[in-house]
Order: structure tokens, then sequence, then C-alpha cells
DNA sequence: CATTAGGTAGACAGATCGGTGTACTTCAAG
DNA sequence: CTTGAAGTACACCGATCTGTCTACCTAATG
């Protein structure tokens, strides 16, 4: 692909990232990515499908990143204390501004815009990637996704990032088999 | 207080609730709330000034509320069914969108602005309140609402507001004694 | 050599943004 | 009766917004 198009979306994702999707100008986005408008609009005809881009920037590299830190560790629970080792680092970065999808979902509300089903796309493929690689039901995954993203918020909203560790524990009950009878009675 | 100020603020809830803050622009409120711009600056001197005056009118709607559907209710577990009773309701309403100060955090992620230290203010506000509330242990309540944060996510982001239900069973896990000495080895 | 895609430079458009200025009205309290 | 707060109506400001325009340059590919 273009060089340029990948600092224009990494630019992008990068100023999105701090000040959100309306509040950050095309012009900032060609300034700081040193290329100049006529390349931006070359590349992207809008400015909501520059943000489609980032998003889908974004869930590749989010996935490569987990599939990379799971790589080669066997065993359910490793695999799980993989997963939330590798959210403990993500909290930790000093460019950790939350969730960009739910984030996204704060500006994009109206559930047929592109950029909200990207977000829905992006949720589902979370949930389904926690039911493979840790080999649960579909109700433990989605009890796992609440607490990946109550983490989430915890570490973003209330600047605790230390509740991803109670987040943790409890995720390590559900999976245990104790766990799983607790949660069967509840909906998917 | 003024009538008119009333209008403006709720007004600029429902529009900043469904485009968010920066999509949102003055004009639009002004008309839609039946009034004009120069009364708008009349009452709040800027568009964050309104903005916080929303969020703070949404803060104290919120606890009204719970403390409402908590009144006359004794008994811990009762109290609890309470707490995710109201949230359950809250998930059903047509004009749900998620939390706004989650949401508020997406837009205002530098710390030290005004809008951001109310988000914080609230969150940890209903800390407090849910350790009250349910006299529970502070890590106790930082998991609960670890909970009802990943709730308010699964509801507004995946779209599932169904797992509000698998939150409500692990929460009562946690306020039972197992759970706290589950939680005990946790930071809180 | 010709074509074409990608990049550069900067002007320009139309709309909207947050916010102010001025002048008039209404109405309740001192 | 006077004062001042609240509201109305509307013009106006500079800045910024997304997006388009023309014109020229460069480099790879046919």
């Amino acid at each position: 692909m273009s060089e340029k198009r990948q600092q224009l979306v990494e630019t992008a994702y990068r100023l999105f990232n701090r000040h959100g999707f309306h509040a950050t100008g095309i012009d900032r986005i060609w300034a700081e990515a040193g290329s100049t408008k006529r390349t931006l609009y070359r590349h992207f005809p809008t400015k909501d499908a520059l943000i489609e881009a980032v998003l889908l920037a974004r869930d590749r590299e989010f996935f490569a990143l987990l599939d990379q830190r799971l790589a080669g560790v066997s065993g359910r629970e490793a695999r799980l204390q993989g997963l939330f080792d590798g959210f403990a680092e993500w909290f930790g970065r000093t460019d950790f501004y939350g969730c960009n999808f739910i984030n996204a979902s704060a500006e994009f509300a109206e559930p047929r815009h592109p950029v909200r089903k990207l977000v829905m796309a992006h949720k589902q493929a979370l949930l389904s990637w926690v039911m493979n690689q840790l080999e649960c039901t579909l109700a433990q995954a989605t009890a796992l996704c609440l607490l990946l993203e109550g983490a989430i918020v915890m570490a973003h909203s209330y600047q605790q990032p230390l509740a991803l560790e109670q987040a943790r524990t409890l995720a390590k009950s559900i999976l245990a088999d104790d766990g799983a009878i607790m949660l069967a009675a509840s909906h998917s």
C-alpha cells in the first residue's frame, strides 16, 4: 500500500484517540502526518471513511497483539492470564485513552451508521475470539467480555487500572467448573 | 431557578446524549429548547459550562432515581436486586445511549479538563454510593462497579442488554461471604 | 515515450462553529 | 417609580469545518 496513507491512518488514530473524532479536524491530521489535504482526499473520500479505515486498522492490530501474546501458550488458565496480562500492559501505556470502539459508540450512536456497525462487528469479533481462544461457552465468553469491558471503563473513567485484577479473579472463577454452573441459568 | 434555563439543560442533555458533545451545536440547542442564543449565553458563559451543568443535573437525577428505587428496601441482597432492576429499566429505555459520563470521557480525555473532573467525581460518588448502600468493603464495591460498567458497555456497544443478568449473578456471589473471601487478596 | 498513480502546493467555497453587540420588551421587587 | 434581571430578535464576528479546484512534479510501468 501507500506509505503516506499509512502515516495518515496512524496520525488520525493518535489524534482521534486523544481528542475524539469530531473534535479532530482534517487539517490537523494531514498537517501532523506531514502530508497534504489533497493526498488525504485521494485515499479517503470523506472524513467518515478515514475514521472507518482507522478503526479497521485498530481492529486488526488489536487481535494481532492478542494472538501474538497467546501464541505458544497452552492451557486454558494460562491463556486467560495471558489475555489479562495483555490488557494490563495496554492500560499502563501512556497513550491509553480507553477503547477506541467504546469511544466511537459515544460519538456515533445511530445504529445504521457505518462507524457504529464497525464497532458492533469488532465487539462481536472479540466475543467470538474469547470463546474460541479460551474454549468456553457463549455464556462464559459474554461474562468474560463484560469483565474486560468493565475493567476498561474502570481504568479509563475511574482512573483505577488495578480493578483489572479483580476482573481477573472473577474471570478465573467463571472459567472454573463452578463458574460454568453458576452462569448456566443466565441468558447468553 | 429559571424555567428557560431548565429547558436548555434538558434539551442539551437529550441532544448531547444522542449525538455527542462536539457534534451538537449551540444553535440547535437553543432552537429546539424554544429559546434564543442570547438567553443561553445569559445563563452559561460558554458551551463547556453548559456541558458541566448538564452533567451535574444528570448526576443528581441518577442518584435520586437510585435512592428512590432503594427507599424502604431492606436487606443487602434485596437492595442489590433493586439496583440491578434499576439498571435493567434504564437499559430498556428508548433513549438509552449508554452512560453520559463514560461518553464524556471519550470526548474529553485530558485529566485537567473540568468535564473530565466531573466524570471522575461522578464515578467516585457511584463507588461510595455502592459501598454505603450495600454495606460492603471498598474492594467489593469496586468489583460491583466493574460489573455495572461492563453491563453498560455490553448494552450500549454490544447491543446485548441481557448481559446485565450475568453481572447480577456475579454480583450476588461477590456480596456473599465466599465472594468477599475471593476478593480479599485483590487490590482495591 | 506515453500513460497513469501518487504526491505537493495553495487558493477557494459554502457552511457552521462558539460567542458578542445592540436594542427592545416584560415584569417583579425595592 | 425605578431598577435590574430575564427574555426576544437579529445582525455580526473571526475562526474553523469538510471538501473541491487547478496546476505542477515525480516515478514506475506499459
